[in-house]
DNA sequence: AATATTAATGCGACCAAGTTGCATTAATTT
DNA sequence: AAATTAATGCAACTTGGTCGCATTAATATT
């Protein structure tokens, strides 16, 4: 089940880099341009995620979003990171803060989400 | 707009209690023996988060999970504290671990959400 | 104790996010 | 150029959660 090159997955790709955020299926949808069905714009970022070029966050408004990993490497982020989700301007950044807990090894922790909410640096003074 | 006390309430602490794990809508359901109808749970819940009885979980399937306040007084719990979700048997724990991160002052954060997700110490020997 | 007030409930309809089955299209292999 | 099968579009579906509205019942008032 070799992957294949398509315009829409490098159309996807090319949004999340043009924003620099992590993005719902619904933000990509309208930043896009082209038509694109909502299904094929969740197969993508599935796969991607598969494939470790995305990482999925679920904020506490139950929705999905999709961050480059790349980008949480340039700035080298740590592997799991907080994520602060913008009220305002419904944006969710990767930050730098590393996520730190310790927890008895009769846990198996397989996942990390960390999302703080609120009003992000940019829309605080507007 | 005064609240007043009914058996649905009482019930929906009650289980709460019982299980000392944050639940979900339809656990609690399940778990409440009597029949009372999905709407009226999450207006039950919905009214207690707004009263700083309980406080709600999204957890990283979107999920909403609600926790008694009170039980983590009793355990000393912080303020933020993460959270645990056991993939197995489908409970949300409060863990004494508090969430420690520093951000911006340009940022300002409202809410704080962080859940683990694996296998619990109850599960991982079964 | 009887009545008035209005919060709480049940029901059904609704919405949004996300997934899936299936026929069709098109990227890669041969 | 033909064969193979991954990717897409569409529609239907599922699930979690909310909302409007008529009805019920907890509290306040008399």
């Amino acid at each position: 089940m070799r992957r294949r090159n398509t315009a829409t997955k490098d159309a996807v790709l090319s949004v999340l880099h043009s924003t620099g955020k992590a993005m719902s299926q619904g933000a990509i949808e309208k930043e896009i341009g082209v038509d694109i069905n909502r299904a094929t714009i969740y197969r993508v970022l599935n796969r991607y995620c598969e494939d470790g070029v995305l990482h999925r966050i679920v904020a506490d408004d139950g929705r999905q979003y999709f961050a480059l990993c790349v980008e949480c490497d340039k700035k080298q982020k740590p592997l799991h990171h907080f994520h602060f989700r913008c009220e305002k301007c419904e944006t969710i950044e990767c930050l730098p803060e590393p996520v730190h807990f310790s927890i008895s090894n009769d846990y198996k922790v397989e996942k990390v989400n960390c999302v703080l909410t609120g009003i992000c640096k940019d829309c605080v003074n507007s």
